[in-house]
DNA sequence: CATGAATGAGAGTTCATTCAT
DNA sequence: AATGAATGAACTCTCATTCAT
């Protein structure tokens, strides 16, 4: 219930927007790529603990110790440096990868499996996620960038969701797609509220298991789409 | 499942926020109460058109038709000016007012006439939680009003849960307040969508109905707590 | 042979120059026009001192002895202000003002005295006609405001030329306007390598006199148009 | 009425000016002279498309196809290339070549065929000539340069002035300097008006034919020696 | 209370020049 | 000789905030 090819985001379907169409073209000898590489370093750090807004160009080439001016040997402005620091997450974010389900078609551990696996992958990226989010909300690039990531969540939960009405699992009478958003969306808040804000409040909330959290938004996945057989 | 007393949210439990606590006194002159509704007027009209990070606080006095320095005879920043437009929006989004639902007692048309409500609210102000929703990514006191103004909804909605678990109408096993954080987080997140981004982009998306939102939400809602006698 | 309503550059004609066309409105206050006025007499000292392109705009506020950013309270850039001082000594530089010629008839001393109001303003003005002449190499809008000042005083010639053409005292072989461009430039080129080239060089080249310039273009403008009754 | 050495201009009477003076000596090997004499091709392209100050030194690196640092193996700067480039052009355009003129001792023929081909001169270098103009307000070695240039033909013309004044065929009142400054300034003006600003507006001005400027400057040229025996 | 000019710190960006490879 | 990445000084422009009138 979990299988996206990477192109499917800022790839082929769509064509890719503006700061993710690398301008600049990669550098042509090995330091250029050591200092390239050293840049989008910096700025994930610089960007993970200052926030995009707050995050001076100069804090990023300070962190990778080297000149201001050499910033733009790679990149364009700050929009670009975040695009290629998504970029370079991009992979472990979009691939889960849920570990092998045992082979049993019991859809319930298949679900659970897969939730695990997604909730995983946003709590080691936690703080990369709350960077998409803040973005998102200054930077229509960016916006788009995070639309496309979700509707490829959501599309590949609808073909399951679709897949288990065939197979008369799930409840008929819920559109696939409708309902994609609707859970798809709850484990995503769910997951923002937990890894991105829960951190650092432990004092002032509930820290929120994690196995809890899996089992939770499996459990009303599940009812919600009426998986039979519960005890 | 849906009545929270006003003052819950920077009010009586927790103390309020920085920006919340009125510093400035109300003005004492006629004169004085004209101009400072003229501002907060103004501002919330500039926020919702260039957002809270590209507004300047002189766009906000031209608005107001007033000079740059009488925008400090009654804010101190700008963060004084939104939480006074929050504030004075704040009664109308948190009391849904579900109008009266017919005094049956079935708990799924309660449901659903307390998810129309709360859509309702949230699309008639949905240019000012989309304000919101940036605000709180950049301003820490903005978050933590988001954050009670969220958990107030899931309070309610954990304490409505309760009650039918209680009259065998809800699915015991889900925990109430978690139950109510993924269930009111799967609304607020549909709502999102479809108000805040859903606007302006009718030429590439599904323009989502407004019926279609409340009948999928509810009914997920329902399955996820496993409603008895389904249809 | 001289006189042009002011209006007819950067005026009724062809419509204003973008730098001309003030944006700014203009101070509402005393102490605003005094800013300004302080700002235009700042930046004209200096530009005549330094060049258009070696002048910085702190350059010009230190000068005025205002803040760097007050300067944008009244212009958006270099240009605007070079405009504000371009606009300021036009009127001088437009309308020589010859003085009363005799109203003898006598063609002859109309045009010398012609010349002589010409090169005069120019010498009087000649640090700000210096400036010009690099302003229009660099920017297309002083370009063409130098291009209507020149078309201006070419076509008040112009129709001299063909005045005394039509009272016989100028050869009627000539185009008068392309004899007007010929002679025009002359008199400007000459103008030019006196009063603006001339400057600080007096070691190496011959300072030319004042009054050798006025007879030797006024005889070889009168040649040219073959005026009767040469001695 | 139109001979002058090359060494006249930047050389012999008066010292070279500084990057004219070549600090480098001329590339040993082959394939030096080959990058050189590319880079020399690609500033004078490049100077012409986008002008003196707008020219960046990559521009022409990057237009000759080599390396940012190779620049200096063979200049110190910009001025030094520019230099190059004017010194490559400069037979072209201090020798006119105006044909065989046929020896009528005519001399309105032989002021026809020199201003003739001066103009046609300037026509075909009409881009290096803007450009020296742009450059002669921004640094002072060119503006020497400009001038000497300017003064081999005023010199030579004046030359030119004075035999015919002994010859009788030209008025004895004007002084043969002072008169050439003002001719050779009148014809270069209209060169520069005609050729340099003439160029891509043909739709808002009159284009000026060729052989209407030959015309009319020679016959003005004429008239203000008070060449005898005019028709 | 209102006004609106004045302030000035601070950020992004450019590009000639150097130099290790 | 050639390469092209690295450097960093310099300059423009913005805008929250103050304060004299």
């Amino acid at each position: 219930m979990d299988t996206t090819a990477p192109e499917e985001i800022g790839g082929e379907k769509a064509p890719p927007v503006a700061p993710f169409s690398q301008l600049r073209e990669p550098p042509s000898t090995q330091r250029g790529a050591r200092t390239r590489a050293a840049l989008v370093k910096a700025a994930r750090k610089v960007f993970e603990r200052d926030g995009y807004l707050d995050t001076r160009l100069t804090d990023i080439t300070k962190e990778a110790r080297c000149a201001a001016g050499s910033f733009y040997t790679y990149f364009a402005n700050k929009e670009e440096v975040l695009a290629a620091v998504l970029l370079e997450a991009q992979e472990d974010m979009m691939h889960p990868g849920m570990g092998r389900v045992q082979d049993t078609d019991d859809p319930y551990s298949v679900l659970e499996a897969s939730n695990r696996a997604y909730l995983a992958a946003y709590q080691r990226n936690a703080k990369l996620m709350g960077l998409l989010e803040q973005v998102a909300q200054v930077e229509p690039e960016f916006r788009e960038f995070r639309r496309r990531r979700g509707e490829a969540f959501i599309r590949r939960n609808a073909r399951g969701i679709a897949e288990l009405q065939a197979r008369g699992v799930a409840d008929r009478e819920v559109d696939p797609v409708m309902a994609s958003r609707a859970l798809s969306g709850m484990v995503s808040v769910m997951a923002y509220n937990a890894f991105v804000l829960g951190e650092g409040q432990e004092e002032e909330g509930t820290p929120v298991d994690f196995e809890d959290l899996v089992s939770t938004v499996t459990r009303l996945w599940a009812n919600a789409l009426r998986f039979p057989g519960h005890r």
